[in-house]
DNA sequence: ACGCGCCTTTCACTGAGTGGAAGGACTCTA
DNA sequence: TAGAGTCCTTCCACTCAGTGAAAGGCGCGT
């Protein structure tokens, strides 16, 4: 290299990379000075390396100089296995369950100290919803996510709980409180959260259970859940034990 | 460079996207040599940049030595704005049909002079389907690509039908025919075929128009036509024009 | 034993990659 | 109207990251 301080161990391959990783779902829409400083590279490095993602199909500049993610790194994208026998059986449970709910569904896998995202079937647009298929959130403050936290290994346990990141007024951030709640979610079978993640926002949410092993959490979002959580707690666990067994057997 | 020749015009990004694009529907297991040669590269060449892209979190090499798409990259594709207004509309749509029809539905857009999967609903598995969420197909051996063929610009449909490459004894390979076929999806409103694309596959497809343009198309895939054509038809019709009159306002 | 696929490592050469510096376009605030 | 703040783009001298032929290792079939 030329120049002056370059990062040691950062190829182009790996700037490239760090390009292509400055977005996720909160930034999907990136000027050249954003991806710049999110890579953490120089600017006129990242101009000519952005040029070439775009030359090369993987990024696409829009009018007004935004960068989005390219119809082409879509198509690679999917070629990943990511659970995809889970994902496939999951398909109509989760189709049964948002016609006799018509709340919005979630499929969603432990990622880490996060839950990842695999599948959503959204429901009445009343109810805001942040995730996306493909997003990941912090395990403590969403229902899917307090069930995988519930049956994850202890360090992953310890790790979460040593930062319970504030998002709502009602996020759990207290260690002990968190801890209390995880015991009731193994003896239930169950989480729930009240605008943990999102105001005006609860949710349900069941463990994935193939054999032993907890394999992914299904969880709903409903505006609230004075009225029929027993129903909803039903129609979930009929659901996960189906999927549970097909994925098994 | 060194070594010797070397193609003009290849960056280092150039080649590591060639890499990554690589991989395809048909190909999401891939070995090295298999990548070097589809990318074009020399295999010290494919070597080094590979292990970069592993290291970069793009690709996972699993035991045997294949390499897949990762779950990271799957991740940042997801992020591409890829019709996500329409796909978000269709999706209830799609899935009343599918409840109807149990049938495997399809919602696929138009890339040249091939059809794009947008969406995909599995139906029963005896009736074999080839397409999936992101793979593209030729536009004369599908219904919804024979849908979308009649609805193209004339210099497309000029460029689709000088080269109809045959994939069963059933599919269309004489432009006349072609030309015919298109000329009735037109003044009927939609398409079938019967085993062109895959054997022991048949296929209903009808235009989604959103005002005058044809914006993309939905089909079905069932084992026979014989029976119940018309309910087939009637029903993918419904759903089209409550996805184009969704789409529209 | 030999050949033929794979994959991996080495290494001398050099041009592709680098990024500070400079400049242009545009929008604010003074 | 000047000045300071974004943003993006281009230039260019320096040099090290990238290159790929060659060679070597491993496994398998014959």
């Amino acid at each position: 290299m030329a120049g002056n301080t370059s990062v040691p161990g950062a190829t182009v391959v790996s700037r490239s990379l760090a390009l292509l990783f400055a977005f996720d779902d909160a930034h999907r829409r990136l000027t050249l000075s954003e991806l710049a400083r999110r890579a953490g590279l120089p600017l006129p490095t990242a101009h000519r390396l952005v040029g070439e993602l775009v030359a090369g199909g993987a990024l696409v500049r829009r009018a007004g100089g935004e960068y989005v993610v390219a119809r082409r790194l879509w198509q690679v994208g999917l070629l990943a296995p990511v659970e995809t026998g889970l994902r496939e059986i999951a398909a109509p449970f989760m189709n049964d369950l948002h016609a006799t709910t018509r709340a919005t569904v979630h499929l969603a896998v432990r990622e880490g100290t996060e839950v990842l995202y695999l599948e959503r079937l959204s429901g009445r647009a009343s109810v805001p919803v942040v995730s996306t298929v493909g997003s990941r959130l912090p395990l403590h403050a969403t229902g899917v996510g307090k069930v995988l936290l519930a049956h994850a290994p202890a360090e992953v346990t310890t790790d979460a709980l040593a930062r319970l990141a504030r998002v709502t007024p009602y996020t759990i951030t207290r260690p002990g409180r968190l801890r209390e709640q995880l015991e009731r979610i193994r003896r239930d079978g169950y989480a729930t959260t009240v605008e943990e993640m999102t105001l005006g926002a609860c949710s349900v949410a069941v463990p994935v259970t193939a054999g032993e092993r907890v394999v992914a959490a299904l969880g709903i979002v409903v505006p609230s859940l004075k009225r029929d959580r027993g129903r909803l707690v039903a129609a979930l666990q009929v659901a996960a034990r189906g999927i549970g067994r097909s994925f098994a057997g």
